[in-house]
DNA sequence: GTAGGGTTAG
């Protein structure tokens, strides 16, 4: 059969969802002596798929590659969310002094953007810059992403201001890092100015827009964007209406999360559902938590556990354990969380029920003193988040004790920019200290550590922010 | 003919 025939095939197979019949061609094919376009569409076609062990075996028997070849590679591992190989390859495309154009960089950065590493991104960075690559439109939106989600949101608004600003990604990318950070106001302001400068918003940028007024509880500003919608003729979104039974959900009001629900022109997907569900268990309603699991068609493991809270919640043990049970038996297996942090250079990789940190109970401490610290000030807890792995065993001790406590440390974090005390050191000095860091939400945070002092400290712009909570 | 960016949730 001709190669061209072949590489288009399995593009076919894989676009069809028959995955098995391309791996089965490719297979049967004595020998691969495809051309440069064959070879790369088979390798786009399987990394799309995830399969990326073969892409690299088709890859790595090539005898000639152009620069479409390696950064399909790049790109496909970023995608499968293997960096680490995609960085290898890279070091491989350097040292064989291939040059790397705009979309390389683009893909380097997306990944340096979901692994939150700040070393790595200051390297691409650079590298960006020396080889005299133009900032577009693409490599813009994904340096502010990036340099967002790696807690460095001044670096980030730098570049925003340098570069051209005439495509609305640009503006969605910064809005939705100042949403991430918790600047919601910053993020309106953007928005604001945004309109000045004749760039038209679309879809995406009032799902940032919302999320930041979800973020910090701001209520009555995420019913004024989302009705704003409808005058430049957007229609709302599954996402739209889910970060709005998010907003009003977790500020108590069920009932109109609940309206909002049955008003949308559109059948409600899990992700509603589940915005929906994580909000009564909040606000304590297993009546309610019971409508939305039983609409929930899918069950994922995810949703067990939040009913079981509900439950754990409202002190229905006898329900909680039968919601445990039918997990059992059903065989669900619980997700088992991953975080990623660098220190000192080096990413480290830690996975649910790793038990090797020893300063775990000290990041306790820490969690429960925010806590008090958020009921205190009357903070509104915002999104839940996994700040930390703990064991399967310590969650089935109390479901409920973990994502209460993390979600309130997030919401003090987010809610909050004054709490922090006094700025005192720079990173440099920080990197020396004995401490342990967590990504959240991709922003690096440390809880350090220090003679029985406890500090939580936060990075931005090369900036260290400390605060005492002991 | 093949490659790149910006979203929520967990």
């Amino acid at each position: 059969m001709h190669q061209t025939l072949i590489s288009s095939l399995i593009s076919v197979y894989i676009s069809c969802g028959c995955s098995n019949l391309a791996s089965q061609l490719l297979k049967e094919i004595p020998c691969w002596d495809f051309d440069l376009i064959s070879a790369n569409v088979i390798i786009v076609a399987f990394m799309k798929i995830g399969e990326s062990d073969i892409a690299k075996k088709v890859f790595d028997d090539m005898p000639i590659r152009d620069v479409v070849s390696w950064n399909s590679m790049i790109g496909g591992f970023v995608k499968n969310g293997r960096f680490e190989e995609a960085l290898r390859v890279f070091q491989q495309m350097l040292s064989l002094n291939n040059e790397p154009d705009a979309f390389t960089f683009a893909s380097l950065i997306k990944g340096c953007a979901q692994l939150g590493g700040r070393d790595h991104a200051q390297w691409i960075h650079a590298l960006l810059i020396e080889k005299q690559i133009a900032i577009n439109y693409i490599l813009g939106s994904a340096l502010i992403d990036m340099y967002s989600k790696c807690g460095r949101i001044e670096t980030a608004k730098e570049i925003f201001e340098t570069i051209q600003r005439n495509y609305v990604s640009v503006w969605n990318a910064m809005i939705n890092g100042l949403a991430v950070h918790g600047l919601a106001l910053d993020a309106i302001a953007l928005f604001s100015r945004m309109v000045l400068e004749k760039v038209s918003p679309d879809c995406i940028t009032f799902v940032g827009i919302l999320t930041a007024c979800s973020h910090c509880g701001l209520i009555e500003l995420g019913r004024k964007y989302f009705d704003l919608m409808s005058s430049y003729a957007i229609q709302p979104q599954l996402e739209h209406y889910g970060a709005m039974v998010d907003l009003l959900g977790r500020a108590g009001h069920l009932d109109e999360a609940y309206a909002i629900v049955q008003e949308m022109s559109m059948e409600p997907n899990v992700v509603i559902w589940m915005a929906f569900l994580s909000a009564c268990r909040t606000q304590k309603n297993s009546h309610m938590g019971e409508v939305a699991i039983n609409k929930i068609e899918t069950l994922k493991s995810g949703d067990y556990v939040l009913l079981s809270n509900i439950y754990c919640s409202a002190n229905k043990w006898d329900s909680a354990e039968r919601v445990r049970d039918t997990m059992k038996k059903n065989g669900v297996r619980k997700n088992s969380g991953k975080s990623w942090i660098e220190m000192a250079g080096v990413i480290h990789q830690f996975k649910a029920g790793d038990k090797s940190h020893l300063e775990r109970e000290a990041i306790y401490k820490v969690l429960e003193g925010l806590i008090r610290r958020t009921k205190m000030e009357g903070f509104i807890p915002t999104k839940e988040l996994v700040l930390m792995d703990v064991s399967d065993e310590e969650k089935e001790e109390n479901l409920n004790y973990h994502s209460e406590k993390l979600a309130l440390a997030y919401g003090i974090l987010k809610s909050s920019p004054g709490t922090a005390i006094h700025i005192t050191k720079n990173l440099r000095t920080c990197l020396d200290c004995h401490c342990w860091m967590k990504v959240v939400s991709k922003i690096l945070y440390r809880v350090i550590v220090v003679r029985d002092r406890i500090r939580f400290h936060r990075f931005e712009g090369g900036v260290c922010t400390c605060g005492d909570y002991f």
